[in-house]
DNA sequence: CTGAAAGCGCTTACAG
DNA sequence: CTGAAAGCGCTTACAG
C-alpha cells in the first residue's frame, strides 16, 4: 500500500476525496501502455507508433493530464526547468517595467515563464533574488545589476546559469550585457544645450554607485571639457534616488543664488529625477526661463509646456535583445561574451532647446 | 554505480568535471549523520540535538548547501511550491506594474517568488498563464481576470489552489475579490461634472467585455439619470483598447457637429483613455474648453494646464489586500468568500473643474 | 519500437 | 531523538 493510496483512503472518510491530478501513470494505466511510453509521447519523442501515440493522446484528453514540469526537471539532464529569472530595479518603474514586458514577450514565445523581483539598488536584496531563482533552478537569468562589483556570482558551487546583464554592464564578471549608449548620450545631451548658448549646466544624478550613473556624469565632464567649460561642484547634484530627493536638490541649485539665477539650464540624467526637476520649475513658475533636458522619456511630457527634450531610451529593445542573447546562450551558443550597446535618441520638444537669452536673470 | 557516478566519470576525460551543487545527502556525509536529520534541521523542525544541529549547519556552510526548492516540493504533502503566479492584463501598464509591486513586497516577507504574466485582455492567454502556473505548482494565483465568465477554473483535475481577483470580481466562480468601487466611483465624477453645469458629457469606455468598464459605464449613466439627463448614444464611445483608439474616438466626439460643439465635458473610463483625450485636447488647443474628468490616476497629469482632474485609484492598496487574502487562504483560513472593494479619491486639479460657461460653442 | 528498473533531491511514514 | 526505507512524478540508461 502507497503513502498515497493510505492518504486517499483516510480522506474519503473524513472530507470530500480529493481530486488528485492525473499522472502519466494513470496515463500509461488508461491507454494500456508503459509509463515510458507515455513520456514519450508527451515529450514529443520521435520513434512513437501512430496508433500508441494516439492511445496515449486519447488518455492525456480524458484523464485532462497536465504535464508536471516540475517533476520533470529534476531528473532530467540539464534540469532545465523552463523558467528564468529577472533582477529589476523595480518592478514598478515604467523603464524596468517596459523591460520586462518585452523579456516576457520573448520568453513566452517559447514557454519559458518569468520570475521578476526588485532589488530596489539593495546589493542584498539582489543577492537574495539571485539565490532564490537559482534554489528553484532557473534557466537563465537577466538582471540590472546594482552596486559595482559582481564577482560574487562566481562564488563557487552556484549553478553555471547563464545570466545576461541589461542596462548596466557587469563588473568584475565576465558576461553578456546590453546597455544604452549612456556616456555617448549624456554628452550628446549636453552639447545640445551649451549649442543654445548655455554654460552654466546644473546636473542631477542618480546614486554613483549606479554605472549608468557614473557614465551619464561622465558624458556631462566630457561635453563641459570639449567646450572648455569649467565643471562648476556647485552645479553638481549625484547621489539622488527618487523624486522627493531631486525636488530638494533643485530647489539647492535655483537657491544658490538669490539675486541671480546662477544657472540656465538643467541636466537631469534619469527619469525620476527630471520629474522632480520639472516639479520645481513648475512650481516656480520657472518652466520657459530654466533648459531642461532629461535622460529617459517622461510619460506624457510631450505635452506639458515647454514639452520636455529628452535622451529616449528604448526599454523594449534593451529587453528583448537582452533575452534574445540569453536564449542563444541556453540553445548552446559558446561563442565570446557579447556586449550590445543601444543608442538614445534626441527628442526635442521645447525645455530643451529655450535659448539661453530667455533666460533672464 | 549511480547514473550520476557515471556521468562524472565520462565528462571528467572530455572536460573539466562539473562542479555539482551540493545534496542533503552531501551535507549527511559531512556532518556524518543521515539524510534525514539534515532534512530536519535545514526545515527547522523541533526535537534535534544541539550538537548535531550544529554539526550539520557547519556542513551546510562548508558546501555551500542551497536548498532546493522545487524537489523539496515533490514529495512535501500540499507541495508547497513558495511561488505565487500573478496575472496582469500587461506588466508593463503602470497600473498593474504598481499592484505587481505591492503583491511582490507582501510575498517576498513570506519568502514567497511572483511569476507574473500579460494577459493582453485574451482569454487564450489568460488561460495559458493559468495552466503553465498550475503546472509550475504555485501555492495561489492573483488575477486581473479578462471576459466575462471565469467557469472554467472549476475544470475537473485543476489542482485546488486559492485564487484572488483583483480589480474585477470573479464571475460563475465563487473567490476573494479585491475590487475599486468602479460604479459609485464613476457616479461621483459624473456628477462632479454636472454640478459645474455640463449636460452633454462624453463617454469613453475600455471594452464592454471588462467588468470595470462595464461599472463604469453604469456609473456614468446612472449620475445622468439622477439628474434627469439622457443618455445620448452618439456621446459614447466603448470598447477602446488603446490611447490611440481613444484618440480616433476623441476626435469623432469633437468633430460631431462641425459649428457647435456638441460637448462640453469628457469622462474617461481609463488611463490609456483619459491619455488620448489629453492628446486630442491639447492638440486641437481645446484643453481649457473641455472639461475632463480620468478615471485612474495619470503621471505627471498634474502639471500640465489645466492639470487632469482623476479619480484616482490605490492600484498599491488593491495589490496588497489581495495578496493578504490569498495567504490568509494559504494559511488555512476557511471562512466565507470574502469582497473587499476600495474607495476611489476625487482629485480636481483644474480639468475637471472648468465651468460649462467657459466651454464656447 | 517498447518497457522494466533505477534514479533526480527531497519528504513522508514508520521503526527503533 | 535518530535513521532506513519508500515514495513524489518524472527521465535516464539500458535491455529486449
Amino acid at each position: 500500500v502507497t503513502d498515497r493510496a493510505k492518504t486517499e483512503r483516510i480522506d474519503s472518510h473524513v472530507v470530500a476525496p480529493l481530486r488528485r491530478r492525473a499522472t502519466m501513470t494513470d496515463v500509461a494505466a488508461k491507454a494500456g501502455v508503459s509509463l515510458k511510453t507515455v513520456s514519450r509521447v508527451v515529450n514529443r519523442e520521435t520513434g512513437v507508433t501512430a496508433e500508441l501515440i494516439d492511445k496515449v493522446n486519447s488518455a492525456v484528453k480524458e484523464l485532462n493530464y497536465r504535464h508536471d514540469v516540475t517533476a520533470s526537471s529534476l531528473r532530467r539532464l540539464g534540469r532545465k526547468s523552463l523558467s528564468i529569472g529577472l533582477v529589476l530595479e523595480d518592478v514598478a518603474n515604467p523603464f524596468s517595467s517596459s523591460l520586462h514586458r518585452a523579456v516576457e514577450d520573448v520568453a513566452h514565445s517559447r514557454g519559458v515563464v518569468v520570475f521578476a523581483g526588485s532589488s530596489d539598488e539593495n546589493l542584498d536584496r539582489e543577492k537574495n533574488l539571485v539565490e532564490v531563482f537559482d534554489g528553484r533552478h532557473v534557466d537563465g537569468m537577466i538582471m540590472i545589476a546594482t552596486g559595482s562589483d559582481q564577482s560574487y556570482l562566481r562564488e563557487t558551487d552556484r549553478p553555471d546559469t547563464p545570466i545576461v546583464f541589461v542596462d548596466r554592464p557587469p563588473q568584475h564578471f565576465d558576461a553578456d550585457s546590453v546597455v544604452t549608449d549612456n556616456e555617448a548620450g549624456s554628452r550628446r545631451g549636453v552639447e545640445h544645450l551649451i549649442a543654445s548658448g548655455h554654460r552654466r549646466i546644473g546636473f542631477l544624478g542618480d546614486l554613483r554607485s549606479i554605472s549608468t550613473a557614473k557614465r551619464r556624469f561622465d558624458g556631462y565632464v566630457s561635453a563641459l571639457q570639449q567646450a572648455n567649460l569649467a565643471v562648476d561642484p556647485p552645479l553638481v547634484k549625484r547621489d539622488l534616488c527618487s523624486v522627493d530627493e531631486a525636488v530638494i536638490a533643485m530647489g539647492q541649485l535655483l537657491d544658490l543664488d538669490s539675486d541671480t539665477l546662477p544657472l540656465t539650464a538643467i541636466f537631469a540624467a534619469q527619469n525620476l529625477l527630471t520629474e522632480g526637476a520639472l516639479r520645481v520649475l513648475h512650481a516656480r513658475g520657472l518652466q520657459h526661463r530654466v533648459a531642461l533636458l532629461g535622460f529617459d522619456e517622461v510619460l506624457l511630457s510631450d505635452l506639458l509646456r515647454p514639452g520636455v527634450s529628452v535622451l529616449a531610451q528604448d526599454p523594449t529593445q534593451l529587453g528583448r535583445r537582452a533575452a534574445e542573447l540569453l536564449f542563444a546562450r541556453l540553445d548552446g551558443d559558446r561563442s565570446p561574451t557579447q556586449h550590445v550597446v543601444v543608442p538614445t535618441t534626441l527628442i526635442s520638444r521645447g525645455s530643451g532647446e529655450i535659448p539661453v537669452r530667455d533666460c533672464q536673470r
